[in-house]
DNA sequence: ACCTCTAAGTGGTCGGATGATCAGATGATT
DNA sequence: AATCATCTGATCATCCGACCACTTAGAGGT
């Protein structure tokens, strides 16, 4: 015999899983609406409540629901919401991964950056601007520059006017957030802000290729001094 | 009445899964062996089984663990493979743009055959000799590059050595095998021939540059016909 | 030695029962 | 009338015991 794949396994909370999420698409279950109780859900799908909630606690964990002891089975919205809960069950227990995360990082964020030279609206280029700012009153005000630079580089994201690119770097700053709450030393907080000046003007420029070297040579000082 | 406001949280099933993690940090269960059965680990827990269960499904989802009907829970080893399938699971029902996810493909890959550069093992240089051989075969046998193609990018992101951007591209590769299967033209199976020997010998010569530019102009061709 | 088929063990599913928790209704107090 | 405490119903969380479906290994026959 040749491939009996992996479609054999039809475990019943898994049909139950794809029915739900095939709801979720189709608008039958709006995000902040709440699921049937479980009773009558297991019923209407003619299966069992353990079944069912094995499902329900399934779509939990990958954060399209939140069960509700007492109050309900809410729907989440799974576009605005953040892949970072997901994301970091994922690596539950896998910390050395982290460093492969910067990596990871590093090597996205100049193409990023490149886009967002050429898409970015001036809304967009205002919104930067605007940022810059607050960092410099915030490096001259000797305080953390940590909260503001994410900030800065979800905007960058923002700008490149790509979603999935967007998610995906904002779960990852999430994670790293959690990972480790390095403060950056303040003659390091002087460079950044130079770097994050040259990304953006080159991105009003909308020069992509000074965009993506001044995201590589900032994010490379990052590493450096991670180490 | 006194303290403790603040973990009435912890559902018993995160408990477990805690307690199952660690049991897997500590050794105590091995890549390879198999959970004992639900009813023992459910007593010797102190727990119903339905919570157990609900505890090793969640696992099962993040790729610990694998049960199967009739043979046991198998305990997996979550650093080496398979977060591909968890991640998978995490962009499961979200609606992406088919463009956009090429796109973050043309983001990311660039990057990755530079690192794959300075960083292919000769066994990784030989895998990428022998899989450029097989490719020149299909197009001569007038066959669809398509999953040569596949797993050529694979094989690049594994020599870059770094495990979370091989998980996300397979992912992905995954994710856009179901969304199209659309098959290349002729003329641009050869092209394609063309610029992978091009990225196989910038990565044999160590040269991250040239690596990154082929790569790019592979990917910008790739968008440009699938519009 | 080979095949068949049974039996034990395991995860998968079910339905009911009980406990814990929350939101809103009810009623008492101010 | 407004505020607060309490009651009530609904809902999820957990447990239990039973049965179903599947896999495996071994007994038994050929």
């Amino acid at each position: 015999m040749i491939q009996n794949l992996e479609i054999k396994r039809s475990k019943l909370r898994d049909g139950i899983v794809e029915h739900l999420l095939g709801m979720m698409r189709d608008g039958q279950l709006k995000p902040g609406a709440y699921l049937p109780n479980e009773r009558e859900l297991a019923t209407a799908l003619g299966i069992g409540r353990a079944s069912l909630r094995e499902a329900i606690h399934q779509l939990e964990v990958l954060g399209y629901l939140q069960a509700r002891q007492g109050e309900g089975t809410l729907v989440l919205d799974p576009s605005s919401k953040d892949l970072a809960k997901p994301f970091g069950n994922l690596l539950l227990g896998r910390p050395h991964l982290a460093q492969e995360l910067l990596e990871f990082r590093a090597l996205l964020e100049p193409g990023v950056a490149a886009l967002a030279a050429t898409r970015a609206t001036p809304e967009d280029i205002k919104a930067l601007e605007a940022a810059l700012e607050t960092q410099h009153e915030i490096v001259a005000a000797g305080q953390s520059l940590r909260r503001a630079d994410l900030e800065f580089h979800e905007l960058i994201a923002r700008a490149a006017g790509n979603d999935v690119t967007l998610q995906v770097l904002s779960a990852l700053r999430q994670l790293m957030l959690n990972l480790r709450e390095r403060a950056l030393a303040d003659n390091l907080q002087h460079l950044t802000l130079e770097h994050h000046s040259q990304i953006v003007n080159a991105i009003r420029k909308r020069k992509p290729d000074k965009a993506r070297a001044a995201m590589e040579t900032h994010l490379k000082e990052v590493v450096r001094s991670a180490k």
